[in-house]
DNA sequence: CTGAAAGCGCTAACAG
DNA sequence: CTGTTAGCGCTTTCAG
């Protein structure tokens, strides 16, 4: 077996308690420390963790729950999690919910039992229902830590981070506006969502700033993210013979890319895609793909240290913090030139 | 604080191990369970994990080891592992190397003080370095099974599932041959890995079955599996006016298609291209890409199977799996027909 | 500075 | 079937 606490001391002619000091840095004599170490290194000695947070309470480990594990957009926000949680010695238990609803509320009460320090909740859906709420607000306290990273809820009394959906909408629409484009077509994603608002509400201000006039037909709702949300409803769009298109997702907007090329359009001459996200494939596309970057890594970032600073007690105040986008224009964007 | 299982005793009016048979499912007389039930669904008790796996030895977590978070290749793998730790009611603590040397081992004695059950490395490139060799070798025993998910290495000492990479080889370059083409270049990845040296084989083998001469100038090395990688040295094997190149990722096959259409080569019909993995963009991609499919969420679901099963010790033998490949025809290659 | 003792929350014999 | 008694490995008073 392992070697434990007691294997050590008895080695090094001590106490369990010496060990325990010399592990946790605690001042001790110098030639007790030294036999220690030295019984240390020959045994091989780790502490057990387990046995360690059962005393202290702490486990150095929070919880994850992501939607996938899977994806061009949640692995740079999980990068940027893990990344600021291994600069603050945490480990995190990842769980991937499949996006199906029922499985956050179920890995929730896991981790529980895991006794996670925290709980980082990435792009949670499900936040306004009340299995959730309710976990959520009986384990928002001290013990029981849990931030949100671009989810659903803005609640007041739970901490999180999100990214600017509304300037994202703007800078979208007034970019194709600023390129000349008048009929300015949007591809929403999920209907209703929290994020899809957001940035039809930018849109819609922008075209307005513009003094431009908006057209129901202009606008249709995919009901996911993905190229083949949208294929389902490029068409219908594209009927209506816009000039520029904004597309809610990089997902989205290659739909509308291959479909307009498909119906022999070229672009971005006769027309303009500006996309969201800016994942990894957006510069990989021909032509490439101009879109609203959103700080995806940074965002994981944030949130974990926010979580770790509320687990240690510094920042024990809810906090939510907005982070901005900026668009990035690529070939997928020029000025009007409608086709002949 | 959160209810004990002695909290729960006490109001049940039972002792602590009547409850804590009830809690693992062991029989115990009608009466009393139900009132313990009660007591625990109205204390809201749930079990301490910590505090189980102290006495029990099992923590129910296994710790994976991955490059990266971030991948279109990683996360389809990351999706098996998870899905059937979760059938196995395993719950997984994530470390992301990110490519750096070195991680590898000190996650590795991270996870061991955290007391994983298990640990699963995914293509772990150090395998045969001392420290981390010597790592796998003093841990694989009994305590704490290793799983490498298609590594480095082959010893019979290690369970390990891997990709047939031979097969890959032989199914691009065989592909090519029977579209007629004769002379097919190699991009290869990174120069002495193993994956990379057996589909080298396997793009020989078919060649020298097909009676086609091979010509060292054909045969170029990225040094790694980006698009990046494959931008340095693309230009060599362009030069050579190949009939058709195979790529050993489709982030190099990609900046293949790229820098051809650039030099004014229409693909598939002045160059046809075979990439590798069958990423999510591969299909995406305009000529969509022909690649060998990598069984990736496979590989992960069968590595955790197997590491569930030796922790168990159901299957507590040293096994090695190799799953096969298939190619996947696109529109990127096709019948060869030369630029006038 | 150091050892003895108590206890974290739970499980596992061992008697009843 | 059920309560009592020991620990699991470690930390933490509290004396010494």
């Amino acid at each position: 077996m392992m070697p434990t606490i007691s294997d050590v001391a008895k080695r090094a002619g001590v106490s369990k308690a010496t060990v325990s000091r010399v592990v946790n840095g605690i001042s001790v004599r110098d030639a007790s420390r030294r036999r220690v170490l030295d019984a240390i290194a020959e045994l091989g000695y780790r502490p057990n963790a387990q046995a360690q947070s059962l005393t202290s309470g702490r486990t150095w480990v929070v919880g994850v729950l992501t939607p996938s594990l899977d994806s061009t957009f949640y692995g740079p926000i999980l990068e940027g999690i893990q990344e600021t949680l291994m600069a603050y010695d945490y480990n995190m238990m990842v769980c991937s919910t499949y996006h199906r609803r029922g499985n956050e509320y179920t890995f929730s009460k896991l981790l529980w039992e895991k006794r996670v320090d925290g709980l980082l909740m990435v792009t949670p859906r499900e936040l306004t229902e009340p299995p959730v709420r309710a976990l959520l607000l009986e384990t928002a306290g001290e013990r029981f830590p849990v931030v949100v990273a671009d989810g659903e809820l803005a609640a007041a009394d739970i901490s999180g981070v999100w990214v600017d959906n509304y300037l994202g909408g703007y800078l979208a629409a007034q970019h194709l506006i600023e390129l000349g484009h008048r009929r300015i077509g949007l591809m929403a994603g999920i209907p209703g969502a929290r994020e899809a608002q957001q940035r039809q509400l930018g849109y819609s201000k922008a075209m307005q700033d513009a003094g431009l006039p908006m057209e129901a037909a202009l606008q249709v709702t995919a009901g996911g993210y993905l190229p083949e949300h949208g294929r389902s409803v490029v068409d219908a769009l594209l009927d209506q013979e816009p000039d520029a298109v904004v597309a809610m997702s990089d997902g989205l907007a290659w739909s509308v890319m291959q479909r307009a090329q498909e119906r022999g359009l070229h672009i971005p001459d006769h027309l303009s895609v500006v996309g969201y996200d800016d994942v990894a494939f957006a510069q990989l596309l021909r032509p490439s793909l101009t879109t609203v970057q959103q700080p995806l890594r940074q965002l994981g970032a944030v949130a974990a240290r926010k979580l770790v600073k509320t687990i240690s007690g510094e920042e024990p105040q809810v906090t939510q913090t907005t982070l901005p986008v900026q668009l990035v224009a690529r070939q997928s964007t020029a000025p009007s030139r409608r086709r002949p």
